[in-house]
DNA sequence: CATAGTTCCGTAAACGTTTACGGTGGCCGA
DNA sequence: TCGGCCACCGTAAACGTTTACGGAACTATG
């Protein structure tokens, strides 16, 4: 005599009434209540997760699936451990329990999708490192798994996502710079088709020419997010004849090797070139400090939960108003390396 | 008319034939096996995973443990993800999922353990980040669910586990800086009793003593393992009236502080003061080069899953010679961190 | 030919839940 | 008194598998 089945006995009645007690049905005594979940607690009962899941078809998990290995998400990492974080503390809520679906590197994001899927793993997925054109998404539409998308694409199938605010952060770094005098201005993307970086680039382009300036193409840098390839911009940069003045580098961790590639060319941050970054808790050990924008990693985490659940029946009524959509602000930091200006 | 019984509906055989067929059961006729193992492929049929794990209690999921936000990893976190990702190929062999478990910073790890394993969530655990004293080994082994351990603990309930070599670490940096002419060696500490950090310390100084030299306990230093950790053992370090030679810093990602403290000092690493500690993907990007072990997680990772999977019934015979427990030896990368050397 | 053994397959129970359905008893109003 | 309603509870089916058991057909052995 085991689980559920145990517990009745104990307690004398049915495991029907056993079951609407712990889930909290309304046709259920109060006082029959209060007794069931006092013996749950003294046996020590916790139900058979496959047992009710076979049952109502429902998993109560959530996976949230990253790449690894590859130098695709690049942040370091502890910029998804963040994120998940807050994600973790919407969920625990409503007793949905978080996991991490790496993919490895050796394997097709989509491949390790469609098994994730196939498993019946999960019942609702938070996908990150979105691609431009994002097979991924068409896959659970139609198999009409709920998810939500770290990051936006231009495979649009009407879920919910989250992503930075690149436009916002060209402006603000356009304008600011072009009133320190700077008018060749250096951006970077992403090297492949993640995300929509060439936001970035669109919008920095736009905000130049509000200020009657034009960005030059050769100035457009296409980067691995990690420190290789901020290492690599700088030297493509400094090995230009008519090198610019100024960079944005819109990746978490790049700075961390545009630094050391300056410094290798004898030059230095905030005095040869203006940098506009992000941070990262690596970026704080950069001397001269880094002017960059910072996000609440955790907030972000947070938002994506609850968008999620907005779009799951089971949960939408507690999250009647989540923004589904929406580009997340970043703070700009005000740091020594781009100090540097030019005469007017 | 759903799952397997849709399946042995179309090849009009028993549900039961079918499952032994897929299940790779002798009992079948090859032929049938074939036809099922086609009808199968060509329905697109999976088994329902809450169906397999009621029935014969097993889930076919690994977790990894890990925590998230808290300062105690601070491997900046690719560490783990390249471990993970090791373990991820040898799993993938067997169909088992892994699944990586985050545990917040805002819960206690022994209370997470506690509500995964009474969800029934895996089959097997793979703990990092032990301590010195591990309630998880004891509760694990009293339920007796397999698990294995990266790093070593007090704690000992017979469990398998990995861990970095320290003593071997300590013994060739000794060795190499006392060879370099050093006989004031400082060295670092996790600050809590994360692992078994302390044979580090005690191994640094036997090796010290073999040469005749003792470990001043004033330069025993404990250090958080990130960049701020090792920012401020610099600054504890550089104030000393009688600073040291030259200094282990055991931790992978503490290098990188250390750097910033001495550079803000007017410091230069192998210069001033001798350097050895581990390489990671950061640290490449350090000047001057760092001197340091390096690791391949990858291997370690596979290392790990094997371990587990010989102390599990059921995959046991796959390997019969699998090392139980093993200290993982790094090599040295010679860099330019520890050139400096004194006189004889 | 009788017997034993082998190969293959079908039957049905079991895993632990949830939930539709129906039933009992009490209360209330007509 | 009766019918109806309500609150509560028990019964049993269902979810999709795996597997112990037994049986049928066939082969080998004497």
């Amino acid at each position: 005599m085991t689980g559920i089945r145990r517990l009745a006995q104990h307690l004398d009645i049915s495991i029907g009434t056993v079951s609407r007690a712990l889930n909290g049905r309304p046709d259920v005594n109060e006082e029959t209540r209060r007794k069931v979940l006092e013996a749950a607690a003294e046996l020590g009962y916790v139900p058979n997760q496959s047992g009710r899941s076979l049952r109502q078809g429902t998993t109560n998990i959530i996976g949230f699936m990253m790449q690894t290995g590859t130098e695709i998400t690049g942040q370091g990492d502890t910029f998804f451990m963040s994120v998940f974080d807050g994600v973790q503390t919407v969920f625990a809520r409503h007793h949905l329990d978080l996991v991490a679906l790496l993919c490895s590197s050796e394997e097709d994001p989509d491949d390790y999708l469609r098994r994730v899927v196939a498993r019946g793993f999960a019942d609702g997925l938070i996908l990150s490192a979105t691609q431009r054109h994002d097979p991924r998404f068409e896959f659970l539409a139609k198999r009409k798994i709920p998810f939500v998308t770290l990051g936006r694409s231009l495979t649009d199938v009407g879920q919910p996502w989250l992503d930075l605010d690149f436009e916002g952060m060209a402006q603000t770094s356009i304008d600011r710079l072009v009133a320190k005098g700077h008018h060749r201005i250096a951006v970077t993307r992403p090297h492949d088709d993640i995300n929509l970086g060439h936001l970035f680039v669109d919008q920095s382009a736009r905000a130049l020419a509000a200020h009657g300036l034009t960005l030059d193409p050769d100035l457009v840098f296409s980067s691995k997010p990690n420190e290789a390839g901020g290492y690599h911009v700088a030297q493509q940069l400094l090995a230009m004849k008519d090198r610019p003045t100024a960079i944005l580098l819109v990746n978490e961790t790049i700075a961390i090797g545009f630094y050391r590639g300056m410094s290798e060319a004898g030059l230095k941050p905030g005095r040869d070139i203006a940098i506009i970054g992000r941070q990262s808790p690596q970026s704080h050990f950069l001397s001269p400090s880094l002017t960059g924008f910072t996000l609440s990693r955790r907030d972000l985490g947070i938002a994506l939960a609850e968008a999620l659940l907005a779009t799951m029946p089971a949960f939408s009524h507690f999250y009647p108003d989540a923004e589904l959509r929406k580009v997340w602000s970043e703070d700009l930091v005000e740091g020594e390396s781009d100090a540097f200006s030019l005469p007017a």
